[in-house]
DNA sequence: TTGTAATTACGAAATTCTTCGTATATATTT
DNA sequence: AAATATATACGAAGAATTTCGTAATTACAA
């Protein structure tokens, strides 16, 4: 279950909008950048065969939504970042992720907690 | 500046082991999957002329070394996936990797330390 | 009802990434 | 010196991903 850049594009407008016709996710797309109609068709087929969507066809409109949530995804990803950009080192990418400056008082407590959380284990 | 995932596992092993010949790395590689000396010759041919690894002729087994350092690839990546995985929302990102398996001990204070440097300004 | 617009299905071209075979050159061994 | 081993260069096949054109179908409008 690994998206690729392309579907990850489309899942994240699903999640972000919610369920939509290849029309209107053609649209949003097409904000970001041009993309035909049929593209967007074929690759949101392509991802129901796949799994990643599923599509009500009951009007003749289809109607597409995510198959997956984005925890799973994001999870999945990141596991793989971990292994493959950060040699296994986990903090590193707090680290980075969190890149010094922009952390307000309320995430980095909300981050003892649970770190405290995990040393109790 | 985007390596691809093969271009990756390059990467990975030259930051790890340092400059090497073709065949140490293909070597290395072999460790972890079956691949051929001229796959592994023709990726890295490839990435000197993207930019990616520098190498020198002196010898006639010719040395290649990474020409960018893991922080850039990370922080590139991780700003990637931070848009099309996580919505941008980069607290997510802390809490996947961090909830997501069981952090060591190590990591647990090496984190703590870095929260608290973050809290004295 | 006839024509126009919108939709799905499908094949295949175009692109990017990965893998390898072969030719050629250079070293090493016998 | 001849045979063998090892290296690079390079083209191109193979695979995966992305893009789109065309045909067939269904709704809608004149």
């Amino acid at each position: 279950m690994k998206p690729t850049e392309s579907e990850l594009e489309i899942l994240q407008l699903l999640w972000e909008h919610g369920p939509m016709t290849v029309r209107a996710l053609n649209d949003q797309l097409n904000k970001q950048r041009r993309v035909g109609y049929t593209t967007s068709l074929k690759m949101m087929q392509i991802m129901t065969e796949k799994g990643l969507l599923t599509r009500n066809t009951e009007l003749r409109s289809h109607v597409y939504a995510p198959a997956i949530q984005p925890d799973d995804v994001q999870s999945n990803i990141l596991d793989h970042i971990l292994k493959t950009v950060f040699m296994g080192d986990r903090s590193k990418i707090v680290l980075q992720a969190l890149g010094n400056q922009n952390a307000t008082p309320d995430e980095l407590s909300e981050l003892k907690a649970l770190i405290q959380k995990m040393e109790e284990k």
